[in-house]
DNA sequence: TCACACCTTAAATCAACCTTAAACACCGGG
DNA sequence: CCCGGTGTTTAAGGTTGATTTAAGGTGTGA
């Protein structure tokens, strides 16, 4: 999962990066809403952290911006006021989600996850396909014979597939979506993680593996089943 | 727009309902959970407004049931209590938002169309002729008798076929079209890539088949089929 | 029936993808 | 501060399947 972070003060900035990797979000962090807006534009974020209160373009400006162009991406705003007035706006403007300054980190986790949550997603926080189970809170991998915590980048891997069962999906957007457009090393990276991956499917015992397509992508499939 | 109102208690739910319809959304109200889920499984709603404490059946528990249905439907939950960990739990289990009694119109209001506002497009990624679909997003080649991926060189002729069915195309506008005008190898390679891709159409029972017109082109053309 | 245009097949070549191992970076404990 | 362990990235060689080449085949019109 992508989170692109937009908040000016360092701290908090800094703060709010460390939670989110070490719950295995890939963050980007700007510091401004201008340079906040591009990225959403050019990126593939599944979730924009905005801050209100930002040089150059607020908070409220950049949602505008945002939803004008059709972009539907889930946004929460962040800010010390706590005012209706302020949250009806932002609201009003297009972000999805609200959040005051201070606040503690398992309710900005648990919103974050309401937010991403999607069909393929259960209410548990967990993701299931064939006979694995991927528990999103202790990034374990579970299968018939044993369980394995999986390595951020595998687990990222996993999900995404996991969220998009059956789907062919790109290595390029496979790399994008974890490594970031401004990662500047080689696909092979994706190839390589999708290996270890598919020695711990094994090693669980899964009934499915991921399947490549030659120049197509990736889907994950169940064993002896063709849709 | 749709609303299912779940709050048990009356007069709420009157002021609840009196505010929602003045702002043109059409409202169900309902008094326990129980209820709640049955209508939420007959009825085509928008979005649903779950108060937490209800007779019957809690609120947390018909978004249990709601996701485990796998029904992606935007849930609100009301609730009088304010304490973060009734918060991360409604979250959760899968409601999308979450407002603390007491509240402001305009903020339920505000979060109602953050929560209800959608954007959904698909483009319909196929081509068709005769008998035949090419699936442009898997490069799946569908007739009657089964479903064959095709390799990338025959993708692109299939396609280019497919987006002119009927009409003269050269072999050379082929070439050129395919291998690039830098290419320097045999026009040989489309006759190859041709005869692979012939094969394929009969083993998927296509009726449709690619013409030859000696010293012109070919046509893709459907079997018993003189335009 | 000859030449030309096109077809088919199989073998050779090439690129994509896989796997492994080693290099590197980071972090917590001693 | 160094050390060992874990996780990530790079690099190199192997495997597989797609692409291209090449060579012989078939049909058709002059």
């Amino acid at each position: 999962m992508r989170i692109l972070l937009a908040e000016d003060e360092m701290s908090m900035s800094k703060a709010l990066t460390v939670i989110l990797t070490k719950n295995n979000y890939s963050v980007d962090a700007v510091f401004d809403g201008e340079e906040a807006l591009s990225y959403i534009l050019a990126g593939d974020y599944d979730l924009v952290i905005l801050d209100v209160m930002m040089p150059k373009m607020d908070g409220f400006e950049v949602v505008r911006h945002v939803r004008d162009k059709g972009i539907t991406i889930p946004v929460m705003m962040l800010t010390a006021k706590s005012q209706i007035d302020d949250k009806v706006e932002g609201l009003d403007l297009g972000a999805n989600d609200y959040l005051t300054k201070p606040f503690e980190s398992r309710e900005l986790l648990a919103r974050i996850r309401a937010l991403t949550r999607t069909a393929a997603s259960s209410a548990d926080n967990t993701l299931r396909y064939g006979n694995i189970t991927l528990d999103r809170a202790s990034f374990e991998l579970k299968g018939p014979e044993g369980n394995i915590r999986l390595p951020a980048k595998e687990f990222q891997l996993m999900e995404y597939l996991l969220l998009n069962p059956g789907v062919l999906v790109s290595s390029e957007k496979l790399f994008d979506k974890i490594w970031g457009l401004d990662f500047d090393g080689d696909i092979n990276i994706v190839w390589t993680n999708l290996s270890y991956l598919r020695r711990k499917l094994a090693k669980v015992g899964a009934d499915v593996k991921i399947k490549a397509v030659r120049n197509a992508g990736y889907t994950l499939e169940q064993d002896g089943a063709e849709r």
